[in-house]
RNA sequence: GGCUAUGUAGCUCAGUUGGUUAGAGCACCGCAUUCAUAAUGCGGGAGUCGGUGGUUCAAGUCCACCCAUAGCCA
C-alpha cells in the first residue's frame, strides 16, 4: 500500500551558519526520505528558518541591519549549504512569513477560546538603559546557592541549582551592563497541565523512542505547568492578537513552521493541506528533532495540535549530538566545521556516507572520528563498491563493446542480493541505517569474492573463454547495480552518475528484480576519489580560521559552545580609564576544595598580593600557571565568595570549558605595571 | 544536585529470554593476486566486556554502589 507521508527537520535558527552538528539531523532525514520516495510512497520533506526572538532582534540590531535583512541574508546561506549537502527538501520556507502568522494566530485564537490560555502578571528582569525585558540567559550575576560568578539566569554551570533571574545576586544585563530591575509585565500562558490525560495517552502509545518516553515519566511526575507564551516588545515575531504590545515567543510559532512551510508549499502545488494536518488524516506525519528539545515537541507540539483542531504527529524522531574526534566541536581546535567549509574541501557524498554507517535509532551521539571517517569511505565506497564498477567495466567495454551477456549465470547468487534487499528496506525505515550500512558492505565483499573466484583476467588470456569473462563481468556489475540501488538514499550523487554509466533509468527499489541482460552500458568513470589526509588537514585548518559562528536560543542542536558575543556599547576614554589593569605575577596557584571551577590564585602585583578566585579550573591545572605573569583588574570591588574574599579578576578569554584562554603579556613586563 | 541514556579488541559496532572457548568490519601482520582509482582474496595476532561488590551451578547479560561521557531540568 502507497503511503502519503509528510516529514520535517527542526528549523535551523536564523542567527548564523549550518555546522556539522545541524548535518547529522538533515543528513538522516534527507536519507529517510530519498528511501521513502524510492519505494513510490509520497514523501514530502519540508523545513524552514527559525526566525524570530531576542538572539537575531539582538544581532542585527549589532550588526546595523533590519531582522528582515539578516534573516532574509542567513536563509540564503543555509539553503546554499543544503543544496550543496544534496538535501533534498520539497520546500524550504521561513518563520517569518504570512503562512506562519496566520497559522500561528489560528492555533492560538483557538487554544484561547477553549480556554487554555491564561494572563497574569509576573515579575520579570528590565534593562532600563535599553528599555526592554531580559531573557535569562541575558542576565548574568551570582550565583543565590554557591555564589559562583557570571552565571546565567537561569542556571548556575557550577553547582547546577536552578533558580529565577530575580534571585541572581549582583545581576547586570548582559546587553548594556546596567543593573537590572524588576518590572511588572502582563503574560500570556499556555494551560498544558489540561492536556495531562491526552499527553499521558501519547506519550506511551508508541509515538517515541522508549528513552524519550522514560525521560517523559519525569515531566508528569513533577507536573505539567503552564507555558509562558509571550513576550513584551520590543521582539522580533508575531503580534499575539487581541493585544498592542505583546508577541508569541519564539518557541510558539516555531514548530508552527513546520505547518506554514507545507502550507506554502500546497499552494505552490495544489495539494490538499488538510489531507495532511486534519485532525482526521491518515497521511504520516514524522518530525526529526535533537535530542535537546524533545521537550517541546514531544509535549508542548501535541497539546497545541490537539487543542486547536489539528492531528498529532505520528512520531518524533530524536537524535544525539555530534562530537568530533570524540570531545565536543571546539573552535579552538579547529573541529567546529561550518557546512561550508567541509564544501570546500570534501566531497559530501563522504559525510552523508560516514554518518549513515554509524547512525542508529536511538538518542546516542554521533562521533565523527577523522581519521575513521577517511578509513572507512576509502576502503568501503572506494575499495569495496565502487571497485566492483571498475573492475568489470573494462572488459565488457573493450571486449563486448560494452554489452552485458544475454543472461545472467548467477542466478542464485543475484537472487540473494535482491532478496537482502528487504532487510536492508527494514532498517532504513526503523532508521537502524548503520545496519543497512553494515548489510550492504557486506554484499560487496561478496561481489568482490565472487569476481576474485572467476578471475576474469585469467580467462580473457585463454582462447575460447570469452563467454565466461562476458559472463563474470555481467554478474559483476548487475551486482553494483543492486549496491548502488541499495546505496542511493544515502549517496544520491555517486548514483546518478552510476545510472548514467550502466545507462539505465532512475533506480527504485524494486527496479532490481530482474538483472540487466543484453544490455548495453557506457564508459566507466572514477565514480568517487579516495579522501587524502590533507584535505582534512586543510578543513581544520580552515575552520580554525574562519570562526565567526554565533548561535543563539535555536531550535536545532547547540552542539557548541557559544559563539562570538557581540560588541558592547561604546564608551568613552573617562570609562575605560576607570579600570586599573595591573601585571600580575602568580606566586601561587592551587584547587580549592569543593569548587567545580575554581582555582585560587595568590598574585603578585609589585609589593602587594592579592587573593583571587578565578573560574578557569576546567581549562588550567595548577602547576600550568604557577609564575606566570598575567593581567588583573586590580581595583574591582573585593567580592566574598562562598570559599573567601576574591580581591580581582584575571583575564581569559574564550567560551568556557577547556576554551579558556588566560592572558599574557610579553616579555618584559612587570608585576606591578599598570595596562593602559 | 535530580533524571534519562551510553560505556564490549587501536577505531566502529553485534551479542536474542543469564548457558560451551565473547563475534564482525576497519586498522595492523603474513601469504596470494595484478582485472581494478595501491583496489581484491585467503590466513593471523589482538579484549580482566568502565570499576567494585552481590545473586546464581553458570553473569558481557540480573541487582547495588561507584567512575566517565552526553543531554534535559520548562
Amino acid at each position: 500500500m502507497l503511503r502519503k507521508i509528510l516529514i520535517t527537520s527542526a528549523l535551523p535558527y536564523a542567527n548564523g551558519p549550518i555546522h556539522l552538528g545541524h548535518m547529522v539531523e538533515y543528513i538522516q532525514t534527507d536519507i529517510w526520505a530519498r528511501f521513502q520516495r524510492m519505494q513510490g510512497h509520497t514523501c514530502y520533506y519540508v523545513c524552514a528558518d527559525d526566525a524570530h526572538g531576542t538572539p537575531i532582534m539582538l544581532r542585527a540590531r549589532s550588526e546595523g541591519i533590519t531582522p528582515e535583512s539578516l534573516i532574509e541574508r542567513v536563509a540564503a546561506e543555509h539553503q546554499q549549504d543544503f543544496a550543496d549537502f544534496n538535501i533534498a527538501f520539497d520546500n524550504y520556507h521561513s518563520t517569518h512569513s504570512p503562512e506562519n502568522e496566520a497559522l500561528a494566530c489560528q492555533i492560538y485564537e483557538s487554544l484561547d477560546k477553549a480556554g487554555h490560555i491564561h494572563q497574569r502578571t509576573i515579575k520579570q528582569m528590565y534593562d532600563p538603559e535599553k528599555e526592554m525585558f531580559l531573557p535569562d540567559r541575558f542576565i548574568k550575576g551570582e550565583c543565590p546557592r554557591c555564589s559562583a560568578v557570571d552565571q546565567y539566569g537561569d542556571s548556575c554551570e557550577a553547582c547546577g541549582a536552578t533558580y529565577s533571574p530575580t534571585e541572581l545576586k549582583n545581576a547586570v544585563s548582559a546587553i548594556s551592563g546596567a543593573q537590572p530591575m524588576e518590572k511588572d509585565s502582563l503574560h500570556y500562558f499556555f494551560a498544558l497541565g489540561d492536556f495531562e490525560d491526552m499527553l499521558k495517552d501519547w506519550t506511551r502509545g508508541g509515538h517515541l523512542q522508549h528513552e524519550v518516553s522514560n525521560k517523559l515519566g519525569e515531566w508528569f511526575e513533577a507536573g505539567l505547568r503552564d507555558w509562558d507564551i509571550s513576550r513584551d516588545e520590543p521582539y522580533f515575531g508575531f503580534r499575539i492578537p487581541g493585544t498592542e504590545n505583546k508577541y508569541f515567543y519564539v518557541w510558539l510559532d516555531a514548530p508552527v513552521g513546520y505547518m506554514a512551510s507545507f502550507k506554502n508549499l500546497c499552494d505552490k502545488q495544489g495539494i490538499n493541506f488538510d489531507e495532511f494536518w486534519g485532525s482526521d488524516s491518515n497521511a504520516e506525519l514524522y518530525h526529526f528533532i535533537g535530542k535537546d528539545i524533545i521537550y517541546f515537541h514531544a509535549l508542548f507540539w501535541p497539546s497545541m495540535l490537539s487543542g486547536s483542531g489539528f492531528r498529532t504527529p505520528n512520531a518524533i524522531f530524536a537524535h544525539g549530538f555530534l562530537t568530533v574526534d570524540g570531545q565536543k566541536m571546539s573552535k579552538s581546535r579547529g573541529t567546529f566545521i561550518k557546512a561550508r567549509t567541509y564544501l570546500d574541501h570534501l566531497n559530501p557524498e563522504y559525510l552523508r556516507y560516514y554518518f549513515a554507517a554509524r547512525m542508529g535509532a536511538g538518542v546516542d551521539d554521533l562521533d565523527l572520528n577523522l581519521e575513521d571517517f577517511k578509513d572507512r569511505v576509502n576502503s568501503d565506497l572506494v575499495g569495496k563498491v565502487v571497485n566492483i564498477a571498475s573492475r568489470c567495466a573494462g572488459f565488457i567495454k573493450k571486449k563486448f563493446d560494452g554489452k552485458l551477456s544475454e543472461q545472467c549465470v548467477e542466478q542464485t547468487l543475484y537472487d540473494y542480493f535482491v532478496a537482502a534487499g528487504d532487510d536492508i528496506a527494514g532498517h532504513y525505515e526503523s532508521r537502524e541505517y548503520g545496519r543497512a550500512m553494515r548489510e550492504i558492505m557486506a554484499l560487496a565483499d561478496r561481489a568482490n569474492q565472487y569476481i576474485d573466484e572467476k578471475k576474469p583476467w585469467v580467462l580473457s588470456k585463454e582462447e575460447g573463454r570469452e563467454q565466461e569473462v562476458q559472463d563474470a563481468c555481467s554478474v559483476g556489475l548487475n551486482l553494483f547495480r543492486v549496491l548502488v540501488t541499495y546505496l542511493k538514499p544515502v549517496l544520491p550523487r555517486l548514483t546518478e552518475q552510476s545510472e548514467a554509466f550502466l545507462n539505465v533509468e532512475p533506480l527504485q527499489w524494486d527496479s532490481i528484480s530482474q538483472p540487466l541482460t543484453a544490455h548495453t552500458i557506457n564508459k566507466f568513470k572514477p565514480l568517487m576519489t579516495r579522501i587524502d589526509e590533507e584535505q582534512i588537514a586543510a578543513m581544520l585548518e580552515d575552520s580554525k580560521e574562519t570562526i565567526s559562528a554565533t548561535e543563539g536560543n535555536t531550535m536545532t542542536s547547540t552542539t557548541t559552545d557559544s559563539g562570538i558575543d557581540p560588541i558592547a556599547d561604546e564608551i568613552q576614554f573617562d570609562d575605560f580609564a576607570k579600570l586599573d589593569l595591573r601585571i600580575a605575577r602568580i606566586v601561587k596557584a592551587e584547587h580549592v576544595e569543593g569548587a567545580d571551577k575554581l582555582l585560587q590564585l595568590t598574585l603578585d602585583i609589585g609589593g602587594e598580593t592579592r587573593n583571587v578566585f578565578a573560574g578557569i579550573k576546567s581549562a588550567y591545572s595548577p602547576e600550568d600557571l604557577q609564575g606566570k605573569l598575567t593581567v588583573m583588574v586590580a581595583n574591582l570591588a573585593p567580592r566574598k565568595m562562598r570559599f573567601g574574599v576574591s580581591e580581582g579578576m584575571v583575564l581569559a578569554a574564550g567560551p568556557g570549558g577547556k576554551d579558556l584562554f588566560v592572558l599574557h603579556p610579553d616579555d618584559g613586563a612587570l608585576p606591578g605595571m599598570r595596562v593602559k
